[in-house]
DNA sequence: TTTCGATGTTCAATATATTGAACATTCTGA
DNA sequence: TCAGAATGTTCAATATATTGAACATCGAAA
């Protein structure tokens, strides 16, 4: 393969200066499986990676990004909008990698019944949408209002939140949110 | 792992329309695997994950860049869109007032024939959208591309860019950009 | 110097990913 | 209805990752 795990790894080891030892012991293998994958004698698994990753910690996708200098696409086709999330609700994201943007864009759809939950998630930023198909319950600080095709939402997202698809059809909306940060 | 790769896999497989045994032959490995990697029957190497949408294609930080997502997002917002645009493109904004707000998001309205013009905009921030009916050419730093409904486009405000609607029905799209500043 | 602790390396044993081929199912066209 | 093609699945055989333990090297302290 074209990018080099094993340096990669090493050097982001030896950022965080912690010994094959210490970081094998933190995420749960043993130092031979650290040395073997730095000196690229290995091709590790997916989940051998991430273990050790989480014990540095860093996620697969910040350990990866660094081979992505890519130029940044401005177009996306329809079909290579990436879709994410199964069952009732499902989102396809403008852009598949958000490192370093201000800006997430969702086309989302609910199935009928799907629902958010009450779980109220309470993160900087503020975001907004607009519903393109169905019908959509939106609850926000309390207040309640079913919007329809053209109607739209907009608050900040501290403020507690829910969806909730309460027709009979799928309900598709556009959304926008700022900051994508997680 | 907290990470469904296999779903994660399947729905990028399917989003791009492959078979199984296409993406395996494309990628250079054996039907099995695929199923079994997306089955979550077994551990796939970094190596083997990398060939598999290197026959996407996709990147691995592509791939991994939903690790972290979670964005749930919902509130309430009115349904009168204020009027913004004139003649042939006509905008409705999400939110009367922007005073203090993060986040601009239009509905916009190109007719038959519309154009930005020649004349290349160019602001700070980032900006996105998503076509929902009709045909609409847009061109940024010197890229054309003509999108269709689904499609969608996103950039920084200051890379020069024009729209206009090169079909011959109405060109509906929502997008969103930050900061609003015109 | 010598010993000790910590480092990274190597290798046989074991666990597991990948293959190759067969299987079942669904869909389409004749 | 049938035949063929295309789909996803399963499993024994094989290839390879991971382990556990031993090895070598280095620097610090006595």
């Amino acid at each position: 393969m074209e990018i080099d795990i094993g340096a990669r790894l090493k050097s982001v080891r030896q950022g965080r200066k912690l010994s094959q030892r210490e970081l094998a012991r933190r995420a749960g293998v043993t130092n031979a499986t650290i040395s073997l994958i730095e000196a690229n004698q290995v091709n590790p698994s997916v989940g051998a990676l991430k273990r050790v990753l989480d014990g540095i910690p860093m996620s697969l996708a910040e350990f990866f990004a660094f081979e992505a200098p890519a130029p940044r696409k401005a177009f996306y086709k329809a079909d290579e909008l990436a879709e994410v999330g199964k069952g009732k609700i499902s989102y396809r994201q403008v852009g598949a990698d958000l490192t370093g943007r201000a800006l997430q864009i969702l086309v989302e759809r609910y199935a009928p019944g799907a629902d958010t939950g009450r779980v109220m998630l309470s993160h900087d930023g503020e975001e907004g949408g607009v519903i393109i198909r169905g019908r959509l319950e939106v609850t926000v600080a309390g207040q309640v209002r079913v919007l329809g095709p053209g109607d739209a939402y907009y608050f900040e997202s501290r403020q507690p939140h829910r969806f909730r698809n309460v027709g009979k059809e799928p309900c598709e909306l556009i959304s926008a949110c700022t900051p994508p940060s997680f």
